[in-house]
DNA sequence: CTTATTTTTCAATAATTTTTGAAAACTCAG
DNA sequence: CTGAGTTTTCAAAAATTATTGAAAAATAAG
């Protein structure tokens, strides 16, 4: 296989993997082309390599910079600015989790909340009522999980576990 | 709060939340209809409780059967089929887990085996296999510890986890 | 300040995904 | 076997999400 084919498989495959992780197709191929490239892009090499318009690039690119998985590198002497894919997956992965705990998983805990006081005493209620609470215990259960998952080398089970997976 | 609107804050939360974790409003919006009802309800119940049509109703219903999510129950003298969820969140949260391993991180992997050996020896294609390589690696890692995380019990480790997590 | 370049915005359009509704297939009691 | 009840299928329609393209805003060099 050619380095140009394999290039476009991973970058197309990437796009399918990161559009089921909340980042959009565009998105995870631009992460893709940059993770793949020695050296840093312009919007407009981007642009180009991808054949998306440039608003597109610049949403998408923007995007990632708010998940932090690329970072703007600012050239001397040039105009233009570059970016970079964050490389280590491990990061990334704590990246895409952080994001995901406060878009999905907070807001989740906040409804639980406030649904976990309904009136009533009946059973129907009462049986409600141990349902949302189970639920709102695991809920908090995984969210502090996460919390330690991503603070990394916060206590000794963690380190347990990055020996694992790093 | 009324017992009736807290289950509807409920079901459109966890449509909501469902529809990031790669299933959609509607199959996640039936699966929190089934985990607050206290009997098992009939595809009928659930398309006049949701406001859904047959069609819909039924194909969502079998694809949380397909993810192990949602279980028939037959009633002894009744001709309909009845549907109770799978309460155990960490039942849910394995089988989810289960699902999209399949699904992503595996034909991921084999994406990547297959484009890890590209021809050439220049330093931009010993750099592209470079990345790929440290993302087999990690790949690979997080598929095993994945596979143990939900095959439950298998080793102390993951013993030590479930009792943070449960 | 002026101008060329680059970045951002956003309404219109395109692509994708979900839902409907009606017909077909299946199931089982009589 | 027949037929009423139930489930399944799937093409068309609706809803949602992503992309474009063109104009506006920002930036910086001269």
């Amino acid at each position: 296989m050619e380095l140009e084919e394999g290039k476009q498989k991973f970058i197309q495959s990437w796009g399918t993997l990161g559009s089921h992780w909340g980042i959009n197709r565009t998105m995870a191929q631009i992460h893709a082309l940059l993770l793949v490239s020695n050296e840093a892009l312009s919007a407009n090499n981007v642009m180009q390599e991808l054949n998306i318009s440039m608003g597109n690039t610049n949403m998408n690119i923007r995007a990632l910079m708010d998940w932090g998985l690329v970072y703007k590198e600012l050239k001397p002497g040039e105009r233009k600015d570059f970016y970079v894919a964050e490389k280590d997956m491990w990061e990334v992965v704590k990246k895409i989790i952080t994001q995901r705990k406060k878009k999905e998983l907070e807001p989740m805990l906040r409804v639980l909340e406030s649904i976990s006081n309904v009136e009533g005493t009946d059973p129907k209620t009462e049986e409600f009522k141990k349902v949302i609470g189970d639920l709102k215990l695991f809920s908090s259960k995984a969210d502090s999980a996460l919390d330690n998952l991503t603070k990394e080398d916060s206590n000794w089970f963690i380190g347990t576990f990055m020996r694992m997976i790093k």
